[in-house]
DNA sequence: GGGCGGCCTTGATGTAGATCAAGGAGGGGG
DNA sequence: CCCCCTCCTTGATCTACATCAAGGCCGCCC
């Protein structure tokens, strides 16, 4: 519908791109900067790109020459090991950064592939590095934003290691909820923009036992569930699932 | 049998400590820094810390004042949830670095406990920031720990997520075996230093189960296995464990 | 040196979720 | 507008691992 342009990496648009003026600001890389540092962000954040759902950002191996910021879209990054076995480490959207994971040794470490039409600022990582060591509130903010992957990872761990499939199931729609509602959406309503497959693999789980899941929540009116789109009818009774003994 | 100081964190002895001259110095976080910049951390580390096996370092919810660099020794790390589930998130030998999962929030986020009686260097974390604004090869070793724990994280995810439980145990034999090698101990033989339990716990399994999978491959002379004391007989054997169909 | 407690092993049985299988809904392209 | 393809749902069965249970080993403390 949009711009119709090369078959997948869509345009390169120079599209003057402003951190201090995006709405995302507070949510994104620049949160916490002030005013002065914010004007620095922005000469460092050039480029946006396009990507067509479908379309991939970047690959496993490929070297590290920018963090993408997202600006709107939705995406998954998926790790795969030696044999072939993939799996998706995670979901992302506005605000999000990716390619933190491939800081360490230069080159990245998952494939990130777009979900729906996604727009995304690109970080020149070695500016970036320069600037935060100008800038001690850029510095800081990095990392704690790599810190916040590590605790997000050591909770997915604690899913994946010790809990039911209802109970990663609930886990996944509140936080889900969360992270939409902290962008200005309803926490309440949203369209899943994965397939069950990747819910699935994200949580350690067959398509099937994800459907069953959310079916299961829906007879209970938990939610209300019909194809993509998802209502959570009873925040309290998902939460119950989480933590049986309360 | 060593000192016997206050009941549970060993004395504060200062004890002279130098990077520039710890063997540990080319796996830990000075690694790669140039003798000017190794200078500069040795006047940041300047304490030490021992811990008796069985006692903990720091625990989630307490405040970030420092990271630890584990000189001797083994430890693991422990997440838990609201409801009180808990799992190990991590075990670490010298030259790892503990406590980035804090820098986010401010606040460490797990538990750790020495599995035996260990030695840490304490880093003071705003000093290790600020000094990293100044020695661009800090800044970036820094953040190649940081994204190394996430691309670790990762490893672990999907080992819990698509593994069975005797590739997840011949995984984690051979990263233990891999580890110790790069410390120049023998990779073929070596101590377990943690129980069944925490294993099954790091691995997503029961303790009966990472039993079960230790005496199977014990059966098969992959490896020779004895209450703690493990020597592996057979490396591409347990490779192809984990990696079936080659 | 003996006994106690923590840790480990092994067997029998139970079960959550995987696998196999058969349709149904929705939406994009011709 | 219809067809096809992808995604989803639901049922039947199978299985890897959990759970329950009973002992054995080892190291520590008295």
């Amino acid at each position: 519908m949009k711009s119709r342009g090369a078959p997948h990496l869509i345009d390169v648009n120079n599209l003057r791109v402003a951190c201090s003026s995006c709405s995302l600001r507070e949510l994104c890389l620049p949160a916490g900067l002030d005013p002065d540092a914010m004007e620095r962000m922005d000469h460092l954040v050039t480029h946006r790109r396009r990507l067509r759902r479908g379309t991939g950002l970047y690959r496993a191996g490929e070297p590290l020459a920018a963090l993408f910021a997202i600006r709107s879209g939705f995406m998954k990054s998926c790790v795969l090991n030696e044999d072939g076995r993939e799996q998706v480490a995670g979901f992302h959207m506005a605000g999000d950064l990716l390619g933190i994971d491939a800081i360490g040794g230069g080159n990245h470490t998952c494939d990130t592939v777009a979900l729906e039409d996604t727009e995304v600022c690109e970080i020149p990582f070695t500016s970036l590095e320069q600037l935060s060591r100008e800038l001690p509130s850029l510095q800081h903010q990095l990392h704690r934003i790599m810190s916040r992957e590590i605790v997000r990872d050591y909770g997915v761990m604690l899913l994946l290691g010790s809990m039911s499939a209802e109970e990663r199931l609930a886990a996944f729609l509140l936080n889900l909820s969360q992270r939409f509602a902290a962008r200005g959406y309803s926490p309440s309503e949203f369209r899943l923009r994965m397939t069950r497959e990747e819910i699935g693999s994200y949580l350690g789980l067959k398509l099937e036992t994800v459907s069953r899941a959310l079916s299961s929540f829906h007879e209970r009116e938990l939610i209300k569930v019909r194809q993509k789109h998802v209502r959570i009818l009873d925040f309290p009774g998902l939460k119950t699932v989480l933590d049986p003994k309360r």
